[in-house]
DNA sequence: TTTCGTTGAACTGTATACAGTTTGTGCTAT
DNA sequence: ATAGCACAAACTGTATACAGTTCAACGAAA
């Protein structure tokens, strides 16, 4: 992200340690959180802590009530459905320009390298090498919003991504011993090369509907996880903030 | 917006009156600025100042550069349309699952309203009741934007809204006396109709593409601006931001 | 004349103090 | 027992002070 500050700020230093609070569950959804218990706890003034609490406000992680207090985000699943098809629609919006401006051949090559290793990542989807995956997985999605040459998709794309669970890397982390998970990385890395090609031979319309249908795939994992009560969900970073 | 702090605060006062500095080109592209100065500018101390400027950061009016100072942030023409261009995409979005997912017949009334008075402000084309209009075509947006029944995607539409020129206003405020701006009107209300159709007749695909050719004709008066020099530019806020 | 280094002014990041407001608790009156 | 009130603790919004850093202007050396 490119508006991050200094990372060696106090500012900095709040907001990373409360997001990971909040997304951690430690703080539950509704909790209001106080200013000077919160500022005690991580070792930082109030100041710092308060443009921290602001950021985390953009973000959506954190609601501000009327009198000022601060109170943990909550969200629906309905929600988190919706923030992940704005970011398929965002992401398709690259994709198409991307198609339709053209990408610059180091662009492509980059990419075809990318894809090659999540190839390997994936493997035939018995053996599948899952940090490596995630970490691909990141630079494909962050390739992709790159791709169209735009400043402000680019920025969009980031921002959305921000969103609790609205991430592509959202439900990958932890469930490497889903057996339906893995199924889905197949699938995934399919999408993603078609995408791919698809922006290659200047196809607008149908990477961006390939791009729509890739995020709708994190929209079926989330049905999965949302029903599936033996999952471990405290390893999936910000489900705690969804309730009903 | 829902995130409005008080109004009567000193956040909200540094924050719109800013926001207008900027926006009437009383401050340039690219000129740094220094809190206590604006501070002092503004009779409101540092501390509210810095609040606010983080604000106008995360709206894309202020740059932060490395050493934590401010500037005025500068847009090409480019970053102007692709805006643009992903609010149209945004706005296609909750058209389209306003369409799918249904509207309930009391928004639908409170639309057709809308409409009606659209259609009297206009007119046959030739005289217009241009307030009203701008009144009435900021209304017919804010529909649009809750049609869908999601916070979510409500959150995102004003959220792109607010980027300087993006919003379905910018180019209407002091273009009354150019005569194809008036006859842009008519085709404006025109895809309004159309947009509403769609939408009511649950033709989801319609109703976004529709809503990307009626952003499509927010960049054609875009152009027009950019390339008219006759016209009075500092008449259009955010207009000053645009260098290229 | 140009480049580099130095020095002081100005600025940002942070802590803290204080005023006004909200909030929660316990007590009184019904 | 419940509703309402009053009071005290806690909290937010704001101003301000201070330390460390950046920046710009000026002067010296090449």
């Amino acid at each position: 992200m490119k508006n991050d500050l200094k990372s060696s700020s106090q500012v900095s230093k709040a907001l990373s340690e409360t997001r990971a609070l909040i997304l951690d569950g430690v703080f539950a959804p509704g909790e209001r959180m106080s200013e000077p218990l919160l500022a005690e706890r991580l070792n930082v003034s109030r100041t710092p802590l308060r443009e921290a609490l602001a950021v985390l406000v953009q973000e959506g992680l954190v609601d501000r009530l009327e009198s000022g207090r601060c109170q943990v985000s909550s969200y629906s699943t309905k929600d988190i459905i919706d923030a992940i098809e704005v970011r398929g629609t965002v992401e398709g919006l690259a994709a198409r320009v991307a198609a339709e401006r053209g990408v610059p051949e180091d662009m492509l090559v980059e990419c075809r390298e990318t894809l090659a290793g999540l190839d390997r990542a994936v493997g035939d989807g018995a053996v599948v090498n899952f940090k490596r995956y995630v970490e691909l997985n990141a630079m494909f999605h962050s390739w992709l919003s790159r791709a169209a040459g735009s400043g402000i998709i680019e920025r969009e794309v980031e921002r959305i991504c921000r969103m609790p669970l609205a991430s592509p890397s959202a439900f990958l982390d932890g469930q490497q011993n889903i057996a339906a998970f893995r199924g889905s990385l197949v699938t995934a890395q399919n999408q993603h090369r078609a995408i791919f090609g698809a922006i290659e031979n200047r196809e607008g319309a149908r990477a961006e509907a390939l791009c729509r249908e890739h995020a709708r795939l994190a929209i079926q994992n989330l049905s999965f996880v949302m029903t599936d009560t033996s999952l471990a969900r405290d390893s999936i970073p910000g489900l705690s903030l969804v309730k009903e």
